[in-house]
DNA sequence: ATTCTTATTTTGATCCATCAAAATACAGTG
DNA sequence: CACTGTATTTTGATGGATCAAAATAAGAAT
């Protein structure tokens, strides 16, 4: 019974809280992520601290009460779910499908997400690395350093990337650099605030701080299963920007 | 940017209009069919009618125009495609997969439609047996008797079940008169308003007419690939209430 | 033709989500 | 401390979708 407009609020919030020390978002922050102007966001936070939803803090934010949390965990988990199942099954490109799960976390049943999410295997992370809730709302961020703060000449797994931008997510690609990949950050240059990385036997990519800091790792020897989808793992020939699919769920023609 | 309401109305005014002989709907009835109260309705269709989607006689009724009906027919392809596809890749009940359909039909994207119309095979028909309307809005409805004014006696292939009420839908297939099936109408009792319909070896069923009327059939020595979805054709052992897969897209473990 | 009955339309409200623009609080800065 | 710039909140309005209840049109019945 929550609006989709509460679901992509709670969603919104829990993102953005993420990631900061402060539990409490500014509004302004807020609104700017939901492409909202500022007194749409203040409305819509005062009714969802009237429902019991997020604790509102009147010129200082507003943050998740345990049940805005639940709720947006909730969210989380059909859209990351939704997103693993259109790559996967539907072979679309990781960089569309955080658009078209924005609309269809809305949609799915809690038959059809129980369905999806038998169908994948109970899968722990969606195509970006991010970490699925369980259905009963828990989730475990691991924290992991960036390519920004990453010790160079050790070899690191990709893991996550936290941007959902298309265009970077296709740059990423591109380079090599998707979940799965085995890279070595080669140098830093403080001073041109970038990194050197090299992934596999090209030569190396510079990346700009601010981008860097977007990519996560875990040392390569780290247990592989519990956190990457498989299908990032192995290096592609490959410059289709469509990810190569092991096997069709059943033939074209049936 | 039409809003799923307008969606739903159209959906919805095109459905109740298919087999009618009237071209323009009662207000009441659409209303009825939308569950709203009849001001809504009216309010609504003058609306649709500013809006140049359908045609609005005062006191007369509503029909679509052709912008209208366009419309209506990309939204019920995107209904049947998802209902399909909930039976098909996901293994849900053809019951229930109209009700879950009623929100996908408005998540659904171009992209991720055509995705789904691929890996189905390009199929002509839903689980109901109800056509698929093409990507560009053709449809073609075969005009079929049902098992209410069918001559006793030959053998024919049940087509399509004009209801979607999940109780009917559950008992259509327990009595093995899902699409596909083969059966024979053995009497017609007027006084009873009743048939009796044999489907295998089993005693025959008695159906009333108002049921029977809403089994369609064709001769069973039509061409089967054109009308009815494969999955149906086999009788099945079977009181398990999901249909049987042919085979799941890939194995649950992965 | 008058009256009754029923379907439809009108009218007046409400709820949700949003914007534009004015008002206000706050955190520095001079 | 008064001043100014920025973030936030208020206020007033709008569009979409709905309901309840009153008004009205048409058809059927007397
Ligand atoms: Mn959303
Ligand atoms: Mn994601
Ligand atoms: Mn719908
Ligand atoms: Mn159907």
């Amino acid at each position: 019974m929550p609006t989709s407009t509460v679901e992509n609020y709670l969603r919104r919030l829990y993102l953005e809280l993420r990631g900061r020390a402060d539990p409490l978002l500014p509004l302004g922050r807020l609104a700017r992520a939901m492409g909202v102007v500022p007194g749409t966001a203040t409305a819509m936070v005062k009714a969802l601290a009237d429902a019991g939803l997020v604790q509102y803090e009147p010129r200082g934010g507003v943050g998740l009460t345990a049940r805005g949390e639940q709720l947006a965990l909730h969210v989380v988990r059909r859209h990351r779910l939704v997103e693993l199942f259109l790559v996967q099954v539907l072979g679309l490109d990781w960089s569309v499908v955080d658009a078209e799960a924005e609309d269809l976390e809305h949609a799915v049943s809690e038959r059809v997400l129980e369905r999806i999410d038998a169908l994948l295997g109970r899968p722990k992370v969606d195509p970006h690395g991010d970490p699925i809730p369980t259905s009963r709302g828990q989730i475990e961020e691991p924290r992991r350093i960036s390519l920004a703060d990453c010790p160079p000449g050790r070899s690191q797994r990709i893991a996550q990337v936290l941007d959902q931008d298309a265009a970077f997510l296709s740059f990423v690609q591109r380079q090599g650099l998707a979940p799965g990949a085995i890279v070595t950050v080669v140098r830093r240059q403080n001073a041109a605030d970038a990194v050197s990385v090299r992934v596999g036997q090209q030569a190396p990519v510079a990346l700009g701080l601010s981008a860097a800091a977007k990519v996560l790792v875990e040392p390569a020897s780290a247990p592989r299963h519990l956190t990457s989808p498989r299908r990032h793992s192995e290096r592609r020939d490959s410059r289709s920007h469509t990810l190569p699919r092991k096997r069709r769920p059943f033939p074209a023609v049936s």
